[in-house]
RNA sequence: GGCGAGGUAGCAAAGUGGUAAUGCGCUGGUCUGCAAAACCGGUAUCGCGGGUUCGAUUCCCGCCCUCGCCUCCA
């Protein structure tokens, strides 16, 4: 089977998907900052790497994905104390949610989903090393810092002349740690205890305090998924600063490549703009859910894009997700329904699986995730098959390799297909909707049309539509 | 100012040096008493101006516009 292709974000060129040990994927992914509802924006960033994992895995390759939980944090801490509940239970209650919406969207579980607060001593030990090798100091206040100009690769992953964060640095400096910093840009990798950080700190040997946000990745990355492993994935606005020091703090300690590749995901935009609370155009999947649209078709609408282009999410958009799932699902159950993602994950690992015809779709996923192609592909496919289905012309073996072609394509985008339209057809009609109707198709077969299609209105009205055929009719509920 | 992404039909969105997938919508047809549903078909010369080329939407140069990052952020 060929190989999935890539784009990295480091060496800004389209690479080949390899396992450094060739047998097993391992990938960490920045996860979610647990002091509220994620947002349906930090879900494209989930699942566009859910989707990833999908597609890796259908390939036949193992994996081991690592995705943290970041519960100890300026913003963490802030919202527990406002709120009067400790820190550990205010960031369990949001981890839980996080998971429920996880759920429902599908997204499959990280091998391992390490917390930032439970590895703090991963942390103190990554920063001593950095000490050690001179990497690091401490400041007068107890906090210690990372000293950019100690590591002469400083801003590869975002391009950024050393000479250019000097000359910006008077203009973005935080005035009240600047005093504090050799250099503006040097960024923190212990904050001394503060009053307002409350009850939430730890011993260190430079004093009381707190990890840095940037650390805990490094730390928890390298300890589950070694010193140097495959890919590390999160959203583009995380390249900068956050990923940078990443690189830095680690490559300084080990000397070795931290991450091989580097995957990031476009933002969803709302209305033109980025999502954010300030401009109150921010949605959760509660919010989507109580619109009356479902995790599937978020799911739907969040992969109907590249994941390296920018998406406006509308309900528009979800529209046209749920009338395009609806589709695939009929289809899906004309052929025999489809198979799970475990056995299929079973097969590639064992063979290639037999795409049949839907190897164009798969095609257009290995190429850098081209989720637009394979859709286009997709619908090409699905318009033939139905063909041959209506006249015929599919032999049962043919049927059974479309069926687990397009049982991958449905399992690398991860969708929960709806019932299929011939099925909802069961749904219950209530009496008094068949009595009308029965008198709707008697007054149709006396030809008085003038009554027959008053009734057809008045089901209608009543939230019924009906679809004659030669010899009889249905009656099917709108919507 | 620095770095980056992008401008393709009404909307969404791929793609390629040789006259542009696909989905929604719209529209024509078949079917129907008329509809609905279904099926068949139609629907763009690719931001603007130059250049290279036999030929550019695709390569090069300039310009305009949109958006993101540069402070926490998926």
């Amino acid at each position: 089977m060929k190989k999935i292709q890539l784009h990295d974000t480091l060496s800004r060129k389209r690479l080949d998907l390899v396992p450094e040990d060739g047998n097993t994927f391992r990938f960490y992914c920045c996860g979610p900052t647990v002091y509220g509802p994620a947002h349906i924006g930090n879900f494209r960033a989930f699942i566009a790497q859910d989707f990833l994992r999908r597609v890796i895995e259908l390939s036949g390759l193992k994996t081991l994905h690592v995705r943290n939980i970041t519960d100890v944090d300026d913003k963490t801490i802030r919202e527990s104390i406002k709120s009067g509940v400790a820190l550990k239970d205010f960031t369990t209650g949001w981890t839980d949610q996080f998971h429920k919406d996880a759920n429902a969207l599908n997204l499959l579980e990280p091998h391992i989903e390490p917390s930032a607060v439970e590895h703090i001593p991963e942390q103190i030990e990554l920063i001593q090393n950095l000490i050690d090798k001179g990497n690091a100091y401490l400041s007068e206040d107890g906090s210690v810092y990372f000293s950019v100009h100690s590591y002469s690769d400083y801003g590869k992953l975002t391009k950024i002349d050393q000479r250019d964060l000097q000359a910006g640095a008077g203009e973005t400096a935080n005035d009240a740690d600047e005093y504090t910093k050799d250099n503006v840009c040097d960024f923190v990798l212990w904050k001394a205890k503060k009053s307002e950080d409350g009850d939430n700190f730890w011993q260190s040997p430079w004093g009381d305090g707190r990890p840095g946000w940037h650390l805990e990745c490094s730390a928890m990355g390298m300890k589950y998924l070694g010193e140097s492993f495959d890919l590390h994935a999160g959203g583009v606005d995380l390249c900068f600063p956050h990923h940078e020091n990443e690189i830095a703090q680690s490559e300084a300690c080990t000397g070795k490549t931290f991450a091989r590749h580097w995957f990031h995901n476009e933002h969803l935009m709302v209305e033109g703009s980025k999502m954010s609370k300030s401009l109150g155009n921010l949605y959760t999947l509660s919010d989507i859910i109580g619109r009356g649209y479902t995790a599937s078709e978020l799911r739907y609408s969040l992969l109907s894009g590249s994941y390296r282009t920018k998406i406006n999410f509308s309900f528009d958009r979800m529209n046209e997700a749920r009338i395009n799932l609806q589709k695939i699902a009929n289809i899906a159950y004309r052929l025999g329904g489809i198979d799970s993602y475990e056995d299929l994950c079973d097969i590639a690992v064992r063979d290639s699986i037999e795409m049949g015809a839907f190897e164009s779709s798969w095609g257009a996923l290995l190429e850098d995730l081209n989720a637009s192609a394979a859709l286009g592909e997709l619908f090409g496919i699905i318009k033939n098959l139905e063909k041959k289905l209506v006249n015929g012309n599919l032999s049962e073996s043919d049927k059974k390799i479309c069926r687990q072609g397009l049982s991958v394509i449905v399992n690398a985008f991860g969708w929960i297909l709806p019932e299929p339209d011939s099925l909802k057809q069961a749904v219950e009609v209530p009496e008094d909707v068949k009595v009308l109707a029965e008198q709707r198709w008697q007054a149709k077969c006396d030809k008085d049309w003038s009554e027959s299609d008053r009734l057809r209105d008045e089901l209608i009205a009543l939230g019924w539509v009906i679809k004659d055929g030669k010899e009889g009719y249905d009656v099917e509920s709108v919507d």
